[in-house]
DNA sequence: CGCGAGCTTGATGCCGATCAATGCATGTGG
DNA sequence: CCACATGCATTGATCGGCATCAAGCTCGCG
């Protein structure tokens, strides 16, 4: 299903296909299905925004007033804390949603920083809010973001609490091609957006740890590292490092 | 307080005066500022569930029906990986929402085990997704809940990232006195109701970290540790060290 | 009383941080 | 066009914080 907004007049190929990618596309679904519910939603994410690579979506401090979904592009998320330490909680690419964290406090919480040039759907938070009342199955939807959101910080911290480096690598690589797999790229060769320094700081490592870990998994013909172009050879012995079998 | 203690069944106090009594208030006072609103949230929270010390409340695996608000007690959560390591995400005081990972699923992640006697009330989902839909201000508190629990996980997220140990626990302290004080308990003396081991899993160190930690700490003068009873003598020294004033 | 769970403390070793040098690509200005 | 600066990545040498292994302690409890 694409969005609604593309409904009636989108051909398989249309470069608006993006959105078929989209996780939203499980919110829309079910709004589309009333027509009524269907001119809403256009509403609600026809605002659409553009952020060039190194700029700022948003920034911690800022007063929260809308989520983005990335339509195309690719995004850190960034928090600092008071001494100038910073960490990287998670990396955002298309139909990934960003802002979850500002609804608390209506401020946001953390940087998002596109890492090349992007476009983002901006969905104005009380509108949606409305309509969410009006219709169940997005208001569930929409739950269920968050608490996957939860879910995956979760994983997060179990990799941050208790994986030695080459766990940790092994494990971001894996995630990481997963979604990539998911949204219909290959498996087994991606191009990182991100420098050393950010997957260090996403998965508690120095950047020359990060930079080292990468060199032996080519020495053990795991990976073949080029920069940032990575290509799987060993896919299951990437996973065997995930999963803990070491020693 | 008037806390029952004689909830073997179904709660024979009427739930609004025990509602006017619980933390978690700030869900329910919007929605008792309408009568019909606060007749359906009697209803909803009727069902209250004790948990013995030990026990789990639910376990990763289960099917996810219901949210659980803490009445009285201490829980933790824990995940665990495929080879066995395990995580402890959270500590849940009274007043503090469990099960926020299970809606992305309809499965619980992780298991909360009671570290006390505790009592939780229970909160159908699909009730409370009904009842959310009349009342937007209930539903706003809600997504209020989620963001909070996001933002608390980066925040766990840059402690396990960046901090060393000294850090980390003196955070964890800082965080548990905060919260105890917020519901009206000394902020400079407490008692821990988990192990050591338990406090590890949840800063990413091992036991006898957190123990030699702890007699350092004692050493320095910043606090006074008793097995698990702990009283805060440096609340200033306490709180440098989070602010990461080394060196 | 003896047992076990939880806590403390010591000795040792390893993983990853730190410091430092080099390489390499891109960009910029004279 | 070259000289130079800048950002990012790689690699080596060294160091330190925390894990690991191990022993002994305390306390509650059957």
């Amino acid at each position: 299903m694409d969005m609604p907004r593309d409904l009636g007049q989108l051909a398989p190929d249309h470069p608006k296909s993006a959105c078929s990618n989209c996780n939203l596309r499980e919110l829309c679904l079910p709004v589309g299905a009333s027509p009524d519910g269907l001119d809403r939603l256009d509403e609600l994410v026809a605002t659409r925004r553009r952020v060039a690579r190194g700029e700022a979506l948003f920034r911690a401090g800022m007063p929260f007033e809308s989520l983005y979904a990335v339509r195309t592009g690719f995004f850190k998320t960034c928090i600092s804390s008071a001494d100038g330490r910073d960490q990287v909680p998670g990396f955002h690419m298309a139909g990934e949603v960003l802002g979850l964290d500002g609804i608390g406090q209506d401020v946001h919480t953390c940087d998002a920083v596109a890492l090349e040039d992007s476009q983002v759907c901006v969905i104005h938070y009380r509108q949606f809010q409305e309509l969410s009342r009006e219709f169940t199955e997005l208001q569930h939807q929409f739950h269920r973001i968050m608490s996957r959101e939860i879910v995956r910080d979760h994983g997060v911290m179990l990799l941050l609490g208790s994986m030695r480096a080459e766990e940790r690598l092994a494990a971001f690589l894996h995630n990481l091609t997963q979604r990539l797999h998911a949204r219909g790229f290959s498996a087994s060769s991606l191009v990182l957006r991100m420098t050393r320094e950010d997957i260090g700081s996403y998965l508690g490592l120095k950047l020359e740890t990060v930079s080292r870990t990468f060199s032996k998994f080519q020495e053990e013909g795991l990976l073949e590292v080029n920069k940032r172009e990575i290509r799987i050879l060993d896919q299951a012995g990437l996973q065997a490092l995930v999963k803990g079998v070491c020693c």
